[in-house]
DNA sequence: TGCTGGCACTCGCGCACGCTGAGTGCCAGG
DNA sequence: CCTGGCACTCAGCGTGCGCGAGTGCCAGCA
């Protein structure tokens, strides 16, 4: 176990570091922070955290800066959460207020949170499977045409054609929305198949048909549209990332592009808590020299998406945890709201 | 009037600069194409086109490098655009077919388009504005809750929650519903506000507030979702802007992130030709060094939006115009079959 | 045992210098 | 009007050097 001291230098080494950008040595460490002790103490003290791998340095020489695992000591035991101000709150609040459907609410989270942390943000929409079904709405475009309209208790909708197997009269339609909509209104959508199951029993031979077909469109949706969507935002901020970028933004852009990548990578949150993924800790290796910070949000009690940012590892953690836990409270109450 | 062979010396400037990225001279241009003239013919043409504005050099003792107006020059009368090969445009179609939703059209569409030109792809949801209502749907959530979904012909969804003034019983809700659709279904957007405005009179007077908020908000979605949404990808290809690039590709990442920009972009394309914007042509400062290749696309012989690329002045005109072009062809047949 | 000041050492960074070679402009001759 | 020749320019690159921040080690002191 590491001294009270050494980890008070370890915290200076980041936090300097994040600040600076620069490789930090014993001597700036001593001026900038009342450690009350010498350089040479503290070049000890480095030399431990060194041996330990906390830090490392870039060249003989050189200051020394935090490694992944200097980070990942620094996010669980030497720094909070930095709470939002109350002006920022009121400012998060005043951005958010005023979304008219569920895409801008999304698009105005993903561009506050990018805008606060300067970093770049992901937000995911909120997910299928632990929505429940608001309405089914069925509505006959032609005679052997079908559209199925889905909306969630999130305000979600999603909609498909399905072209029937034999004309179906409107007074059929009528019949499946009620029946579909009794069953199904306010249930969660894990539990449709089974509330499906028999329903093609109760119509005449002809239809039963199409009914088995649009409730299987119906299923085909839930299932399909679980592999989420999410809106990214705040891309220029990668500029900042340091002078030897070039190399580092590529890859990154190149993941962020791949929905699948980050959804897995948001979706390696334990389901509520916030989670910190530094560095290599990231399966990607695209985005091996980023660090995630991520959370889910809510409509209710429950979380049913995630939202996050990604930003180099050297990165404010307070401040950006902060940020992204205020963030994913308000769009909370956002949606419970409407 | 610049001579032919003078022409013939721009075009192969070009040529080259594209492919090498480098600045090309006198001698290297002779080797590379058959000229019939010595390098020192050429250096006099050259002379004349750096004149002329249509060439320069980045420093004295260099080759020379097209300028915006060279660029302009070339795609005028030098370059046609050039057609895809038969593999290429049954990977299109490939891609193409098989989207599920609109989303997923302008999605693939996206992602075709970076894949494509290599570069970064612009794609405009199909505008409401030209758009045809397919449908209405009214549906009672509350007592005095109702939320309104609008189908467009390009099959876009929208929805919006109203919160009625007054109770609204089940029966005016399907009243009210059948007028709407009976007065609206086929009809343009732009014709709508005329057609329901005498629609409250039908109504008995308690439930007509409830019926005006309705056709209001209505209203407001097709005016409100008029300002387009769109979707972009391929933004990892600008780390191929050139060596120079960290200058470059912020304020590029910047103005592609503004919905306002890139909309005002896409839309000084005149309606249904293609339009290439060079360089400083671009209104937009941060897109001083970057061309923009557009076109519209349509369901039908109309256009109904537009989707383009974003890449260095220094790209493969005739190449990704074709791409874009071919795009945009096989995305409007799409539209038209769904 | 742990902290401190001192000291010699390391080595990346920035800068000046000189060379090289691609490319140019100009000119005289065909 | 084209061509070969020639002198000139200058960005890029490699080399060498000095500076200074930063280190590790050690002897002395509490």
């Amino acid at each position: 176990m590491l001294s009270e001291r050494r980890l008070e230098v370890l915290r200076a080494i980041v936090q300097d570091y994040v600040g600076t950008e620069e490789p930090v040595g014993s001597k700036a460490l001593t001026e900038r922070h009342r450690l009350g002790v010498s350089p040479a103490t503290v070049r000890n003290d480095m030399a431990v955290l060194e041996d330990e791998g906390y830090i490392a340095q870039p060249h003989t020489s050189a200051g020394r800066i935090p490694t992944d695992k200097g980070y990942r000591l620094f996010v669980d035991k030497l720094a909070g959460v930095k709470p939002m101000t109350a002006p920022e709150r009121r400012a998060i609040h005043h951005f958010l207020d005023g979304a008219v459907d569920l895409d801008d609410v999304v698009g105005r989270t993903v561009r506050l949170l990018a805008q606060l942390t300067r970093q770049v943000a992901v937000v995911q929409y909120p997910s299928l499977t632990r929505s429940t079904v608001r309405h089914v709405e069925l509505l006959a475009l032609a005679p052997a045409r079908v559209m199925l309209v889905l909306i969630t208790d999130t305000g979600r909708v999603e909609q498909r054609m399905v072209d029937c197997p034999a004309p179906f009269g409107e007074v059929s339609v009528a019949d499946l929305r009620a029946r579909l909509n009794s069953r199904i209104t306010g249930r969660r959508f894990a539990d449709v198949p089974q509330l499906v199951q028999d329903l093609p029993d109760a119509f005449e031979s002809e239809d039963r048909g199409t009914v088995t077909t649009v409730l299987s469109t119906l299923l085909e949706t839930l299932v399909e549209e679980t592999e989420e969507r999410l809106m990214i935002g705040g891309t220029a901020n990668l500029t900042r990332f340091g002078h030897d970028f070039p190399l580092m933004i590529r890859p990154v852009l190149e993941a962020l592009e791949e929905q699948v990548v980050l959804l897995k990578l948001l979706g390696e949150v334990n389901d509520s808590g916030m989670a910190v993924r530094i560095g290599h800790e990231n399966a990607h290796e695209g985005l091996n020299s980023t660090s995630v910070v991520s959370v889910g949000y809510g409509s209710g009690g429950e979380a049913v998406a995630k939202l996050g940012v990604v930003g180099p590892t050297r990165m404010d953690y307070p401040g950006t945890m902060g940020a992204v836990r205020a963030v994913a409270r308000y769009v909370g109450q956002i949606l419970a709201e409407s």
